[in-house]
DNA sequence: CTGTTAGCGCGTTCAA
DNA sequence: TTGAACGCGCTAACAG
């Protein structure tokens, strides 16, 4: 029952040695002899010592784990397949270096307060705009910062995208090619996951430039086009279906998310409306649920996972952090949704 | 630049105050005068002191934070839906309540060292045997658990499951209801996602009497079905499939989760046999991918997740820890993949 | 080379 | 309102 922690105390008063040599029994052996190191790690062993690790990061003035900051309340974050693979990718890649992987929900509703609070040693932020409130707690608590789909012209912080304005051309175009006029574009929300206002040079600016030069392809523009902006996830996709339809059916859904494409999806199922066709925009994984069912642009989150990853904890160990914006590739997923004109 | 971290020593030596009446400014301001707390709030405003998490951790002996042990690596644990939508019930759990959600992946392919070393209130696990010596660690470490799909027979860990012999009692029953006969069942492997052979009481165990109590009401015994074990992926459904098909044609798969029946689902749709009917059993939540389609019995994840988390929460807030096993509901939910004969 | 002493890190809290 | 101790493991500096 209550038998208190065992404690490197304990160890050192049975072995009749130091704290420090039982220190250096399990941490660095060659510096001390063979003899106390077998003493003093057989007496631990009876003993039953585990070395309390948040001691021991303490001490060592690290965590062993990154953070990875769920931009929206737990469950509508964890409920985007893409987000999820994003968190597959992170998670490989921590578990390779032996890392753990902490999901930080908004602590009451406030980023600010999650980072101040969170144990970690570096954080990985998906789809939110990092403003100076944010900035400057990272600063003061020195930690590291990677943000996935992030600006690529931030001087300060390093990010992971894809060319969102090549892809979102690819996307259209693929749309075009196949008869397509009447369109309906559901645009990410101002900030891909947090509510803030467009800016120049963010995802969504990118993605409608590129679908302003596929359309400049076919003497269109983005006026000849129905936009309308959604959150990213199943049910606002369905609302977002139904506004649209509700004043015209165009031939083909063009969407920023496949969260939003799913939901309309099963909008037009619903109304047997099978000629009307969906493009979504992010794909999932392999090992996921229906893969080949939604025709889609996939950026693997995963590798942005993976990736970003890498870019954080080479900035934790290596100190020094030099801000890059890497890019991951995308391509162009044959489902079934995509039909001819 | 390489400016220190700011201390609860810095706010002290600018106020004049002690370092006690500083602490006592954040935590229990009336144990001071107004005064001093209202200088020493904003001398912390000053010097934009954060108090540092780990140390104030360290202090109070808690992490704030749950961890949820991946029970295979981490790619392949996050990419089952089903441990997907618990990990959204922990999540959700976790951030009403203001904790973090750790998640813990073998370490050097050692759960054992991955809780020796996670700095966590407190563990869940999914579907794996917790051994003598993880329980010695756990003990060690005065760590407490909830063990998803944990045996309701065991007296020291506290569990979360469903019924499990009625659930597949339900589940068999439905195959028999329409007709079949010939019938592949695809079952867990012996430890539900680790490998260990098949215990009494394990979860494998008591779907299989399930089987056997729905088939007996057709005079028919487990020796009448095909029995297959398989690991809990679409990879491993799919040879799972195409061993059985190999060898004879059943009229339904039964599979004792959803990720396999997507792999079986998908060879049968390669081979256009779509008059092979396939029943899952897990389920996934509504935001998931493509709900509707596969029919299966639904144990609902985050409800299970959610209820571990409370548990878990409790354990470590009262710090007794009465022994609980705890069921949550289960349904059958109609898809498109179960056909009549 | 082996081992120890002492102090650190940082916020909390007991005894005064 | 405060000085000092505490939690626990790490490590610089030092002595034998």
């Amino acid at each position: 029952m209550g038998t208190k922690r065992v404690t490197i105390q304990d160890i050192a008063r049975k072995t009749g040695y130091s704290k420090t040599a039982v220190s250096f029994a399990f941490n660095c052996p060659s510096r001390i002899s063979e003899a106390a190191v077998e003493k003093i790690l057989s007496a631990a062993k009876e003993l039953d010592y585990i070395p309390d690790p948040m001691a021991r990061n303490f001490s060592l003035g690290k965590h062993m784990a990154l953070g990875f900051l769920l931009p929206q309340k737990a469950g509508t974050s964890l409920g985007n397949p893409y987000i999820h693979s994003v968190i597959k990718g992170i998670a490989a890649e921590c578990q390779s270096k032996g890392y753990m992987l902490t999901l930080i929900p908004p602590l009451h509703s406030s980023v600010q307060e999650a980072v101040k609070n969170a144990t970690v040693d570096g954080i990985i932020t998906i789809g939110i705009e990092i403003d100076r409130s944010l900035r400057g707690i990272l600063r003061r608590r020195g930690m590291p910062i990677v943000a996935i789909d992030g600006s690529e012209d931030d001087e300060a912080i390093s990010s992971v995208s894809i060319d969102d304005e090549g892809a979102a051309e690819m996307q259209m175009l693929k749309v075009l090619e196949r008869g397509h006029r009447k369109i309906a574009v559901i645009t990410l929300p101002g900030d891909a996951y947090s509510s803030s206002s467009a800016k120049p040079g963010s995802t969504l600016e990118k993605r409608k430039a590129g679908y302003a030069k596929a359309l400049k392809q076919y003497s269109m523009t983005l006026s000849d086009v129905t936009l309308l902006s959604s959150d990213t996830t199943i049910m606002a996709g369905r609302k977002a279906a139904e506004s649209i339809l509700s004043s015209f059916t165009p031939t083909c859904f063009v969407s920023m998310s496949d969260a939003v494409a799913m939901g309309i999806q099963e909008v037009l199922s619903e109304r047997k409306m099978d000629d009307v066709s969906v493009i979504g925009f992010d794909g999932i994984e392999e090992e996921e649920y229906r893969t080949q069912y939604l025709t889609t642009i996939v950026q693997s989150g995963s590798e942005k996972g993976r990736v970003s990853a890498q870019m954080l904890l080479a900035m934790i160990e290596d100190r020094q952090s030099p801000v890059m914006h890497r890019t991951v590739e995308y391509s162009f997923q044959e489902g079934r949704t995509l039909g001819w004109i």
